[in-house]
DNA sequence: CTGTTAGCGCCTTCAT
DNA sequence: ATGAAGGCGCTAACAG
């Protein structure tokens, strides 16, 4: 049942070249014949086949989206948002989980390239030198590229992140108008652009109540359940603030938990506020206040991006900037006007 | 820098045939040869181009995952664990999310036939008659097929399952064993064969216990935190039971929080046992009690399976069933000897 | 506007 | 054990 181009061309009456050139709307066709042969494809059911047409240099329609983590909901949405709206266009996505190891991020480098993928979009740290330069060659080979929720300048490509500094900014300014006055914060390794921003927004909003963020309230640590519930315990038990601002939302459910073992009721003692609004942030219980990063509108925009290049349509990179907004849920609340009463 | 297999040959001084024998581990080489030419192919960092030997009816490296979300967390931990497994066999994994609309189910077939890919692996229904005509193509294209969390006949494939008899009947004798005479079953909209099973199985346990599952406490409904929540919310209002197993740890936190915003308590005043046991299952509070599937190791075994198919390794269909297991944390509690008490 | 033809990189008989 | 040559399905000059 396989139709190749020769099939279509014999049943139109024409030549390979035709149908090719109707196929990729490439040079002039009478309109008469384009239509005709454009039947003759549908009534044959008649698909090029991608791997012919990649071996003359053309598209594959895929892409590789390089993630560290699909069974993180935050990542898991954003897969599913890049690959319906890939989908639409046209193409397909190749998904890389790196787990957060770097060498498998090179890995994945050198394959995509043998693939001939049409693009690639990274959703990783790139933090280790194999990653750099493996990345290199890459750019050599002219592949788009893209970046999402990371705005670092390794190579040119496209961007879409959301404005943490702002994000910092608005988690601040919520726990301020409730009255908080210590405020821990639970960052991430720091390896990344956007959790500097926040910092830097988190501090700008305390400066100008005319506080400060106490150095030893940042705590870093990794980006899970576990290490979170340790880092939170550890705070907790040396110093307990009145609000802790959390940088995504597994972290916000190991504070929670944290503290519940340990008798501090959220949001009465302590108010929690978190990252992302991913799932997660429905599920917990109190269901978590948190600011909240669009998703899906992140992942439909790199797509676009990324596919305007790849189809030549565009040239000059971009960055997209998207605002995070405030999700107020009830791990919240007002500070005690005095401790304990 | 795109090396071909005329340039390793020449570099080795061999014919592009033996180069491609080396390759392949075809035909009569003598050691000699043999280990020359792989050196050099090692030097010149050569990679064979997929494509031109997909051209020729040579496999892709490539298995389609058709699942219906990858951001629920349950199927997000499956993909990446089928991702990682077949990442270790140098196959690679393209996502078809299908949102649970059958009409993608069936584009994403003609794609992935187009495409070649070597595999296919369902994690979806497959309810709709075009999804199974169109199945019907692929079985015929002789394109080894899998299916997992789901035993439909439709058509040969290697299956890998869970014992979702057992796992109903172990969530049932939990519940009985504490106490537990009024439970209620949250379960999906029934059109998977484990949703079936785990109803049997679950009255199975409640028929040994002399105890019959009265059918107005089997509560249907959608896999989704908000049609969750109004299902269980309607049966609390008509006829609160004193447990709840609800068919996924999605539904219990549904559950958990239309009791909560009942002011009835979990689980002091319901019981709330769930399945899957995904990472949601340690975010709720309380930590929730759930049956869990060994999500990692179906992933393994129905890469494993595949692929020994793929290489041409096996040719008979098998069927794996794993076993569930009971992880109780702390939304389960003895039933209290007397209401209100 | 349309047809002819030479590759793209690899696999696979068929000879040697 | 190894080489030569045709073909996989399609694109892109190059001729009409």
């Amino acid at each position: 049942m396989k139709m190749t181009i020769y099939d279509v061309a014999e049943k139109a009456g024409v030549s390979i070249s035709t149908v090719s050139r109707v196929i990729n709307n490439t040079g002039r066709i009478s309109d008469k014949t384009r239509r005709m042969v454009l039947r003759v494809m549908e009534e044959m059911d008649y698909h090029p086949n991608v791997h012919a047409s990649a071996l003359t240099g053309k598209k594959t329609n895929m892409i590789g989206l390089i993630t560290p983590d699909i069974s993180n909901p935050f990542f898991g949405e954003l897969a599913k948002s890049i690959e319906d709206s890939a989908g639409v266009l046209g193409f397909h996505i190749i998904i890389c989980s790196t787990d957060y190891q770097p060498e498998k991020e090179t890995k994945y480098f050198s394959m995509l390239r043998q693939k001939q993928a049409d693009g690639i979009i990274f959703a990783t740290g790139l933090d280790h030198d194999d990653s750099v330069t493996a990345l290199d060659d890459i750019v050599k080979s002219g592949t788009p590229l893209a970046m999402i929720t990371q705005d670092k300048p390794l190579a040119p490509m496209d961007v879409v992140i959301i404005d943490d500094f702002l994000g910092g900014y608005t988690a601040a300014q919520h726990l301020i108008s409730l009255g908080h006055k210590k405020i821990a914060c639970i960052v991430g390794n720091g390896s990344t652009t956007g959790e500097r921003d926040r910092i830097k927004g988190f501090q700008k909003a305390m400066r100008q109540a005319g506080m400060t963020l106490d150095e030893s309230l940042i705590i870093p640590t990794e980006y899970s359940l576990e290490s979170g519930k340790q880092a939170a315990a550890e705070l907790f038990d040396r110093d307990l603030p009145t609000a802790v601002f959390a940088f995504n939302d597994v972290l916000s459910c190991a504070a929670i938990q944290a503290a519940r073992s340990r008798g501090i009721r959220v949001p009465e003692d302590l108010s929690v506020i978190g990252f992302d609004n991913t799932i997660l942030a429905e599920m917990t219980a109190p269901p978590l206040t948190t600011i909240s990063q669009p998703i899906r509108e992140m992942g439909r925009r790199v797509v676009e991006l990324l596919i305007d290049e790849i189809q030549g349509k565009k040239k000059a990179k971009s960055k997209i900037v998207l605002s995070p907004e405030l999700v107020i849920r009830q791990s919240t609340a007002p500070a005690k006007t005095r401790p304990q009463q």
